[in-house]
DNA sequence: CTAGACCAAATAATCGATTTTTTATCTAAA
DNA sequence: TTTAGATAAAAAATCGATTATTTGGTCTAG
């Protein structure tokens, strides 16, 4: 029996979901908007059943919000939120890299080191957006990958699709962006040296600083 | 205009929904089991879609598992997942919590006092479990409700439905189970007194003991 | 004018039937 | 016996159409 099965057949209704997650998170949609169901169908060709049920799931993740009767909303952006969003981040965040500087193996050591190499060469090229952001994404959960809760995983991973609509939205500020990229490096030296103090620390600076940056959705 | 047109809709997805998270929650499908997605469609008396909208909400809130050309699942209890799910509680709750002591107001201090007044009365009304499971959903909720975080309180409130599973399906035990109803009155008192120290220590082991009594649900 | 009543159009929710995929069963060859 | 392949039955996913509800405009009485 060969061990190559698990390649998860796509539905419709995964696909919708996962493409629909991304344009949410990457504010190709107007905060605040009213999703236009059947627009929807029209604009990514798909049916109208698991169309449905992928908007189901993502109000239950909290990217729509879902009205009986009245079908689904974009979320608005609000000042309130990003700053709970971001205390969150800090605090599960926080939590998850102590865990995981204190249970992380060699293995993932090796891992850590692979991904930040990658998202350093991808901060270097800034034509391809679209691979930063994944590697970037795949940085941090790979830093916290070993925390031992996947429960803690999930609720980091759900603030980290919250968090990324306010930053997406925001301009690009050059020389923080700088300050982030190295902080990343600074992070898997502090991880590797299995320094609890001096990485939360850092990771608590690293997000402070990605969260001054996102308020620059609010710019006027 | 008056404003009490917030009496919400009830659609057939948002009921199945709800009903379904509550059989869930209280153990009235096997863990582990597939569901036979026709067989729920006459047990429950809905349609296919507003069936399959539900399953999909709550397979993204955790309460089931969805494997993509497969079905849904219930999942399986495990010793492992009710230790994490414990250990974010204490976390979380913690945290929840002494934030809310420090910024919960007079009219909290009331609503705390009337939901543990409530409760207590359940407590010694055995034969109204349900009832009793309401209130003290309800008082946990307003003990951490003024914490400040709508994310903190939506994990909190996940984990908690997560935590039921085990708990509802664990053997009663009335010793531990009194502890744990005096407990619910100690807190309000360190709350009201605003101790913070003293409130995390003690909900730490409301929720310890709580764990305990859902280790049960593994019992041969 | 303005609040309410009414109606038509638009949209959300749901149903019943169809298509696609998986799972179970059977058979023949190794 | 196993194992692979074929195939029938069951189940999941999707579609197209119908029903129910909301929304927005128009009219009328005060």
């Amino acid at each position: 029996m060969g061990i190559f099965e698990r390649k998860e057949g796509v539905t419709a209704s995964s696909w919708i979901y996962d493409t629909l997650r991304q344009d949410l998170v990457n504010g190709r949609f107007t905060a605040g908007e009213k999703l236009a169901i059947s627009a929807l169908k029209e604009r990514y060709g798909v049916g109208l059943s698991p169309l449905r049920e992928a908007l189901n799931r993502l109000a239950a993740y909290g990217l729509l919000i879902q009205e009986n009767q009245r079908g689904f909303r974009v979320p608005r952006l609000a000042r309130d939120e990003l700053d709970d969003i971001a205390d969150m981040r800090r605090a599960l965040e926080g939590m998850a890299l102590e865990r995981a500087i204190q249970r992380g193996d060699a293995e993932w050591e090796s891992e850590l080191l692979a991904a930040a190499h990658r998202l350093k060469r991808a901060d270097e090229a800034p034509e391809m957006e679209e691979e930063w952001e994944r590697l970037h994404m795949r940085f941090h959960r790979t830093l916290v990958a070993p925390c031992g809760s996947a429960w803690l995983l999930r609720f980091i991973e759900q603030l980290h699709d919250q968090f990324d609509r306010y930053r997406r939205l925001a301009p690009g500020e050059p020389e923080v962006r700088h300050v982030l990229d190295a902080q990343h490096g600074e992070l898997v030296e502090l991880a590797l040296a299995r320094d609890v103090k001096g990485a939360r620390a850092l990771m608590d600076d690293h997000i402070q600083r990605s969260y001054e940056v996102a308020l620059g959705s609010f710019a006027r």
